[in-house]
RNA sequence: GGCUCUAUCGUCUAAUGGUUAGGACACGGCCUUCUCAAGGCUGGAAUCGGGGUUCGACUCCCCGUAGAGUCACCA
């Protein structure tokens, strides 16, 4: 489709910690370069001293990293300023920009109502404007079709502080020249800088690359995702628990679809998939369960090794004193948790699994079935567990599959309730817990009947 | 307010002139069941309004309406 190879960028300015919002810009603009077998730029535009952090950047970079976002190129706008200005000369010598002078203190501003009023402000008495043709201009835009604009309403906007301090549209235009830009894959938010930078781009003697507006991601509220409106850091919900692989998922899948019904698929199956022309145009509001219901889903497939290479975050003193256990319990934690963090709870005070680490002597009627309350019958079934439980090898054949063929006919014969109900109690003593087979397994043979006698005990 | 973009279940979306308007998340019911989940089955739920074009419009055109973005010496 293009005699060039693509090259696509992703240009995010680092003042703030780096969120849903823009890393779908950056998804889709990996997707693209990678698909066509392109390059993939990071461009941090940090030509705002005032708010540009260093902690920003790096919260970018480390996250790109984790999502497996790999670029080709980096680059950092301060440190690029003699390209900029060698622009700036050419601008100003072809008379497209000119020195500007200014009335410091008053600028107008358009308020939320639309209503334009006058603030003071600081301002310089000396900038660069881009001289405005006061044109029509037009693109084809790949995701929503051609794109018109009169700049005569843009006026001779300001392209540069300085010869030594460009600012944005002038930055952006020369950069992705200098690099070779193909594709601009960014958010909607850029459509209306589109008209000027085309402008720039006509005035430099670049040809214009081809822009693909991908549409906003949205908050609960409906308003851009931002840092005032709903958006969660990228790096929180890493510390959260949640697996690189779902967020990539999901965040591919809010604004565009593959062409049938599945919807779990890996990176690499987005990238063959993938295409500009079925990205849609309305903005998507991010829905935090459906997450959650992938991240579930990835962490259920995910092999025992990385499953506990991500849980020792959450609960180290398991893996270093109680491995064996932890092990034993993996299937079920696969099965319960939809983000890492949730072992936590799971093993903690009220946790389904706390009894496997903290266990006080289970009261009697706490030990009888609610629908059939029989002391007799519960003690004469827990013996007779006790008995069968007594005769299981503890060796590594055991599972909770072996240990429950050893009881289940016991207990379809003489009422699944009744036996199951008090075995299970006198295991957990928790309302909630594993079935008893589950729990058999994980405490193991000695200790499980060490509790079921304590629990004969308190019957007695 | 000017300019620009957008409009299918609550949410993410499929259907690019002919479907009983499909799927997923969430929600309800049922089954399974010793508890909690998971799982299986199942239900409710949508084409913003009005005009055209057409034998036929979710789909194409126009007008409304609504929402969003943007209007900086931020990016």
């Amino acid at each position: 489709m293009n005699d060039k190879p693509v090259v696509t960028r992703f240009a995010p300015s680092p003042t703030g910690l780096f969120h849903a919002g823009s890393y779908r810009a950056a998804l889709f603009a990996y997707i693209f370069a990678r698909q066509n077998k392109g390059k993939f730029i990071l461009r941090i535009e940090d030509t705002d001293k005032e708010r540009s952090r260093k902690e920003y950047e790096d919260n970018i970079i480390d996250s790109l990293k984790w999502l497996g976002l790999e670029y080709d190129e980096f680059y950092r706008q301060s440190e690029r300023t003699e390209i900029y200005r060698k622009y700036l000369k050419q601008l100003v010598d072809t008379g497209h920009a000119y020195l500007s002078k200014e009335t410091p203190g008053i600028a107008a501003v358009v308020g939320k109502d639309g209503e334009i009023r006058d603030e003071q402000v600081s301002r310089r008495s000396e900038v660069i404007r881009f001289k405005n043709p006061n044109k029509k201009v037009a693109f084809d835009d790949l995701i929503r079709g051609r794109v018109e604009f009169d700049t005569t309403e843009l006026g001779d906007f300001v392209i540069a502080k300085s010869m030594e301090e460009p600012i944005f549209h002038l930055v952006n235009v020369v950069d992705d020249y200098e690099m070779g830009m193909t594709h601009i894959i960014r958010g909607e938010d850029h459509i209306s800088n589109t008209p000027r930078q085309i402008l720039i781009y006509e005035a430099i003697g670049a040809p214009v690359p081809m822009f693909a507006h991908i549409p906003l991601l949205l908050s609960s509220e409906r308003a851009k995702l931002s840092k005032r409106h709903g958006a969660v850091p990228i790096s929180s919900y890493r510390e959260k628990g949640y697996l690189p692989g779902a967020i990539i998922n999901f965040m591919a899948l809010l604004g565009w679809h593959p062409v049938d019904d599945r919807e779990v698929l890996s990176l690499p199956e987005i990238i063959e998939q993938f295409s500009l022309e079925r990205v849609q145009k309305s903005g998507a509001i991010f829905n935090d369960e459906k997450l959650k219901w992938f991240n579930k889903q990835y962490i259920s497939k995910s092999s025992d090794t990385d499953f506990v290479e991500h849980a020792k975050v959450f609960v180290p003193e398991w893996l270093s004193t109680s491995s064996t256990t932890f092990k034993k319990m993996l299937p079920l934690l696969k099965e319960k948790i939809s983000a890492f963090s949730e072992i936590t709870d799971l093993l903690g005070q009220g946790g389904e699994l706390h009894f496997v680490h903290d266990y006080e002597s289970v009261p009697a009627d706490k030990l009888l079935w609610k629908k059939n309350p029989d002391r007799e019958v519960a003690r004469k079934h827990l013996q007779e567990c006790r008995d069968m439980i007594s005769k299981i090898e503890d060796n590594d054949q055991l599972s909770a599959e072996s240990i429950k063929t050893s009881i289940w006919p016991y207990a379809e014969a003489n009422g699944k309730g009744d036996v199951l109900w008090p075995l299970r109690m006198s295991l957990s003593g928790q309302d909630r817990s594993p079935d008893p087979f589950n729990c058999i397994y994980i405490l193991g043979i000695t200790e499980s009947l060490k509790r079921i006698d304590s629990a004969i005990q308190s019957l007695s």
